[in-house]
DNA sequence: ATTTGTGCAAATCGTTTGCATCTGA
DNA sequence: TCAGATGCAAACGATTTGCACAAAT
């Protein structure tokens, strides 16, 4: 099947998403889509937005039948952040969260249970913030608004 | 001496704190007032507000004279934090900041330097914050404001 | 005297790295 | 062919824990 979509859509997008296309994009960020890069991509971009840790995603593909190291899985989440493809987010002092949504948005993160969820990039407006100290640039406002059970 | 001072006065105040007013401080909380317990709680709380790392503060008490451990370093922080005196900052994956200043307000972080440095609370604002999800609560919205070099 | 805290070193957890092997262009 | 990617296991840094000893009430 030579379905050529369109690979330059939005990572998180709810269009459908091929192999072919994903082999596109990766090429397109100067990453080869092998076996490994592409089923990870699959499962990473295949299905809506996601926010995934490095073992969650590696238990999947295995899973899956998908066989991957946990090291390639870190090396993966790392190069696709690089590529733009993923956003690191800053939870706590451990457990590194990675989120198919590249675009701005906040986060409610509940407590105890770990899980994380996207609040929809528009809902939330940040007013009065100070300039940045000379020299320094501000390259990203992270918003976590944490939550535990009422 | 028994001088008996504000001792439910804000804990990263600017008020000079006494040994005698951090016992008290501590005894309310109900810890007691070790001799560790008060060095850290010295050094913490006796100079404005400050951000620091377990190791930090490690390296503080040591070279204050003050023989304590890294481990009841880490204690004591969890403590103080367990006791509201102290807040912990989620940052990045690795290091974890304790905040002396426990009252609401922002923080930039300098990401190659790891430094932390405080927004004034009253300079951000916060606007339409989406309702929880039913039977959660707010604990607290954490604001981070990233600078790079410019 | 009893309870609570401390220190050390070993254990743990998530993550990274070195290196030999394999794979894709 | 041959740069680039993978897998394994060992290395790592930050944090925690188990347990014998010490200090506080």
């Amino acid at each position: 099947m030579s379905n050529h979509e369109e690979s330059g859509a939005v990572p998180g997008g709810m269009a459908p998403l091929t192999a072919d296309g994903l082999e596109t994009r990766l090429r397109d960020a100067g990453l080869r889509p092998t076996r490994q890069r592409v089923a990870l991509g699959m499962l990473l971009f295949g299905s809506g937005d996601r926010h995934v840790t490095a073992e969650d995603l590696h238990a999947e593909a295995v899973t899956a039948g998908e066989s991957v190291s946990l090291a390639t899985v870190y090396n993966t989440l790392h190069q696709f952040k690089g590529a733009g493809l993923l956003r690191e987010i800053a939870i706590n002092g451990q457990r590194a969260y990675f989120d198919t949504n590249t675009s701005n948005h906040s986060h409610f993160f509940v407590e105890k249970a770990g899980t994380l969820m996207d609040i929809p990039a528009d809902g939330i407006r940040i007013d009065g913030l100070p300039e940045p100290p000379p020299g320094m640039r501000i390259s990203h406002v992270d918003v976590v608004v944490r939550l535990v059970k009422a």
